[in-house]
DNA sequence: ATAAATCCTTGACCTGGATCAAGAAATCTT
DNA sequence: AAGATTTCTTGATCCAGGTCAAGGATTTAT
């Protein structure tokens, strides 16, 4: 565990090694999955900004190796680099855009769909039309895209069956790249 | 319409007067509220960081007064203002964490959840835990809190049922702040 | 004030996907 | 490599909430 929700943030961290997610918690006990993140990247930001404590959240799904970078100086390093700033503005933005995209899928789109939707985008991460490897476990990725491992399972097997895709463990071989993308923008499987 | 999902941005904008809305549409046309803006809130500023296009659509809810902010010189500003930069990363933060929110409600929470904790919201925006004047129609609170004009009205109708509330027409009295609150966290109506 | 248009409510019905349970596969351990 | 865990799949069942349709209330326009 990286930090909790609630927990007050006073400086933000950034993956060296490994994969962390930053999730939400239902009373239930019910998670979503709000970003998974791998080397290079920074998270737990927000309160630093904001001065208040953590929205969510996070904590590693293998082992890694977590930077910390304590808020204080940081402050400083924005307010004489001013250049700093809209790197830090654009990235910020770019989750918003995300988050956008993720409020679309949990709304508007079936499970499907969703799922779709993240084969193509795991496609596109990794560079090959034809082939992806899941990055996460299948009960992480239904965290991550607001449904239950059985569903998942229930979808991905109506997937092969269209011909769409052939499963073999972690890989996803995409047979029907086309019809893919037409699922994840408005398709159903019957 | 201010703005179309996909339309390029070169500037931002700003509420003088009135009441917009930022949304999306599915494919077959229902539509997730994301934002709802009022005097003073300005918009629409992620391209405006990012370079790219609206990532949603907005749309004046009523008769309003918009400001347009061209990019360019706001660009200079930021980078020769020092201040200015940490007062929009605070800024675009908070919508951060509202999306958070959001995505917590429409992924975790059931629709009599979602409404009670936008009962308590109006409340405390209206700094009123008597009594809560609904700012828009029901069909668009209804496309606010991803659901159903219909099914807004069976749910407010188990909630004055419960005692939680009274209605009439646009006004909420709220009877039973404490059952709210339980129900805006983990409740369900019988 | 009255008609026209819009918006809201209620009922009947249906379906996507959650839940529970049990067996099968994959992974980890020694 | 064989057992022990964990993870995944499949089937049976159930229900929250969506859809369609029709009547009622509010608002707008004349």
């Amino acid at each position: 565990m990286i930090f909790h929700e609630g927990d007050k943030g006073d400086g933000f961290y950034m993956v060296e090694k490994g994969k962390i997610k930053v999730f939400k918690l239902s009373f239930e006990g019910k998670e979503q999955i709000l970003h998974i993140y791998g080397p290079g990247h920074t998270f737990g930001e927000v309160p630093v900004f904001e001065g208040k404590n953590f929205p969510a959240s996070s904590m590693a799904l293998e082992k890694s190796i977590i930077i910390f970078l304590p808020r204080g100086k940081f402050v400083d390093l924005i307010t004489t680099t001013p250049g700093l700033g809209m790197i830090l503005l654009a990235d910020l933005s770019k989750r918003l855009r995300d988050f956008t995209i993720q409020i679309e899928n949990l709304s508007l789109k079936e499970v499907p769909a969703r799922l779709a939707a993240y084969i193509l985008t795991l496609a596109k991460e990794q560079k090959n039309e034809k082939q992806v490897t899941l990055p996460i476990s299948k009960a992480q990725l239904s965290n991550l895209i607001g449904t239950t491992p059985e569903t998942v399972s229930r979808i991905l097997k109506k997937m092969i069956d269209a011909s769409y895709i052939e499963v073999q463990t972690k890989t996803i071989f995409i047979k029907d790249n086309e019809g893919l993308l037409e699922l994840s923008e408005s398709g159903s499987l019957s």
